[in-house]
RNA sequence: GUGGGUGUAGCUCAGCUGGUAGAGCAUCGCGUUGUGGUCGCGAGGGUCGCGGGUUCAAGUCCCGUCACUCACCCCA
C-alpha cells in the first residue's frame, strides 16, 4: 500500500490577462450588461451570437499584423502535422466585427436589410496584458449593415446609442471623440503626403509621445517641415461643435476627399449637438488602428480616466463584408465591457450592495422544521422575491451573521410571532415585524442588489 | 516578441551584514443554548514561486527557470 497522500497545498495562480471577478463585482458587471442590452434593444437592435472561432485566414484577412494576437484552436490529440500551422486552422475571434461580417455574407439571403444587430460576447487577444488590457474580455457591439449603400445618418446614430447607455451607468462624465478618416486622408493628399496610413499611425501616437516626437517621426518619414506643421495643426483641432470645419479651412488645404469628410463629420457632430449635447466631440487626431475603417471613427474616454484608453470605439467600414459581387457596408461601435467595468471597479469603487441576489434569508429553527422554512421560501419565490434557506439550524446570531456577511437585508423567522406566525427582520435597522410569506411585500429597492459607486 | 520590477499566510506586508518564520486584516471557534455588527480570548492556515549551487546552516548569497507586474508594440 502506498503511503497516505500527504496533504500538500495545491498552488493556484491567476493567469495574466484573464480577469475574474468576485460575486459582488460580477453582480455589478451584470448590471452594466443589463443596461447596455436594454438600451440596445430600445433602439431596435436584434440580438445575435456568433461562434467563438473563425477560420484563421478570415481573421487574418482584414487586419494588419493581427496574426500575433490570434489564439489558434487545436485538439490536443491532433496529430502533430495538424497542429502549429495557421493555414486552414481555427482561431478564437479577436473582435465581433469580423465574425459579424462573415455572418452577414453567410446568411445574407435570410436577413432583412438594413440589418441592425447587437452582440455581447467574449473575445480573445494574445497581447501583453496590463492595466485595462486583457487577453480575454467582453465586448458589446452594435452594427448596422446595408446592401450596396449605407445611409450616412447611421454614422451619427451609433455613438448616440452608446451615449444613452453610458448616461444610465455610473461612469461619470465621458466624451465620445469622433473623426472621419476622409478628413486626414484628404488633408494629407491635399498636402502632397501620399503615405496616408503611415502618417495616421504616427499621428495616433500624439497623446502618448507628444507633438515634438510626432514632428520628428513625420520628418523621418519624408515629410517637409511645412507638411509636418500642417499635419500637427490638423491634429490639434478639437471642437464640440461644427466650428472645426472653419478651422480646417483656415489651414488652406483643399482636396475633394477632405470636403467629403468634413461634410460627413459635421453631420455627425450636428446630430450629437441636438440629441446629446456635450458628449460628441470632433477630434481630428483620432485615427483608430484598424485599417478597415473608411469613414467615421469613434473613440470614447471617461473624463479623468483618459489613461485607461478607449472604453468604446468603432467606425464605418465599406468593404469588410463583400463576397466579390455584393458588398455590405456597415457602421458599428463596440463597448469594451471588461475594460469599462474593471475601470469602474478600480477607480470609482463600483460594487453591488450585496454579494448574492438573495433579498431574504429564511432562518431554520431546527432541522425538524426545515420544511416549514422551505415552504416560506417557496412562497416568497412564487412572488418574485429571491431568497435562500439557511444552510444550518445554527444559533440565530449565526444565521443573521450569515445574511450580514453577504449583504442580505432581511432574515425571516418562521414561527417567531406571538400567534405562531412568522416575523421578518430588517437586519440593517434591526426592525422586526410580523409577516406572512404569501403577502409580504419586499421593498422594491431591496429586491435586487443595487449598484453603487463609492468614489467620485 | 523586447526591456525593467517583484515573488514570504486568503489579502497587504515585516523579516538587519545567513542562525530552520511574524504582524495587521480576513476566516473559523468560544465568551453569548439559538437575534448579528462592537469588544475580549483563542484556533487553523506557510516545502518563504520552482530547481540547482555556495555553506555546518539559505526566506536572506549566486545561477537558472516560471509566474505576476510595468513600459514598448497594438488595441476595447
Amino acid at each position: 500500500m502506498p503511503a497516505p497522500e500527504s496533504a500538500r497545498a495545491v498552488k493556484v495562480t491567476p493567469i495574466s490577462g484573464f480577469p475574474e471577478l468576485l460575486p459582488a463585482e460580477r453582480l455589478a458587471e451584470l448590471h452594466v450588461l443589463d443596461v447596455i442590452r436594454e438600451v440596445f434593444e430600445l433602439h431596435g437592435f436584434t440580438p445575435l451570437e456568433t461562434r467563438a472561432v473563425e477560420p484563421v485566414e478570415r481573421l487574418l484577412g482584414k487586419g494588419g499584423d493581427a496574426d500575433k494576437e490570434i489564439y489558434g484552436v487545436t485538439r490536443l490529440a491532433a496529430r502533430s502535422d495538424e497542429r502549429g500551422g495557421t493555414d486552414g486552422g481555427l482561431g478564437l475571434h479577436f473582435d465581433l466585427t469580423v465574425p459579424f461580417a462573415r455572418y452577414v455574407l453567410e446568411h445574407a439571403g435570410r436577413l432583412h436589410f438594413p440589418f441592425r444587430r447587437y452582440q455581447v460576447q467574449r473575445v480573445w487577444r494574445g497581447e501583453r496584458p496590463q492595466e485595462g488590457r486583457y487577453r480575454e474580455f467582453t465586448q458589446a457591439d452594435i452594427d448596422v449593415v446595408d446592401v450596396g449603400e449605407l445611409p450616412p445618418h447611421l454614422e451619427a446614430e451609433m455613438p448616440l446609442v452608446v451615449a444613452e447607455a453610458f448616461r444610465r451607468l455610473p461612469v461619470g462624465e465621458f466624451r465620445i471623440l469622433v473623426n472621419n478618416r476622409k478628413v486626414p486622408e484628404g488633408f494629407y493628399l491635399g498636402l502632397g503626403l501620399t503615405d496616408v496610413q503611415g502618417t495616421l499611425r504616427v499621428v495616433d501616437k500624439l497623446d502618448k509621445i507628444g507633438a515634438e516626437k510626432v514632428r520628428d517621426l513625420l520628418l523621418e518619414g519624408g515629410a517637409t517641415a511645412e507638411q509636418a506643421e500642417q499635419v500637427l495643426a490638423l491634429a490639434s483641432i478639437r471642437t464640440a461643435d461644427t466650428s472645426f470645419v472653419e478651422r480646417v479651412r483656415a489651414l488652406g488645404v483643399s482636396h475633394p476627399t477632405l470636403d467629403e469628410g468634413l461634410a460627413a463629420l459635421a453631420a455627425v457632430v450636428r446630430a450629437g449637438e441636438e440629441q446629446a449635447p456635450g458628449t460628441l466631440v470632433a477630434d481630428l487626431a483620432i485615427a483608430r488602428g484598424l485599417d478597415y475603417y473608411t469613414g467615421t471613427v469613434y473613440e470614447t474616454q471617461l473624463v479623468g480616466a483618459e489613461d485607461w484608453g478607449s472604453v468604446s470605439s468603432g467606425g464605418r467600414y465599406d468593404s469588410l463584408a463583400s463576397d466579390g459581387r455584393t458588398t455590405y457596408p456597415g457602421v458599428g461601435i463596440s463597448i469594451g465591457v471588461t475594460r469599462l467595468v474593471q475601470l469602474l471597479l478600480a477607480r470609482r469603487g463600483l460594487t453591488a450592495t450585496r454579494s448574492t441576489p438573495a433579498a431574504v434569508l429564511v432562518a431554520v429553527v431546527d432541522e425538524e422544521s426545515r420544511r416549514r422554512s422551505d415552504t416560506v421560501a417557496a412562497a416568497l419565490r412564487a412572488r418574485g422575491v429571491p431568497c435562500e434557506v439557511a444552510p444550518a439550524a445554527a444559533r440565530f446570531g449565526k444565521q443573521i451573521r450569515y445574511a450580514d456577511r453577504r449583504g442580505i437585508p432581511y432574515v425571516w423567522f418562521p414561527g417567531a410571532a406571538e400567534d405562531g406566525g412568522d416575523q421578518v427582520k430588517d437586519i440593517r435597522s434591526g426592525a422586526q415585524t410580523d409577516a406572512d410569506a404569501t403577502t409580504w411585500v419586499c421593498p422594491p429597492a431591496d429586491l435586487r442588489p443595487a449598484v453603487v459607486v463609492t468614489a467620485p
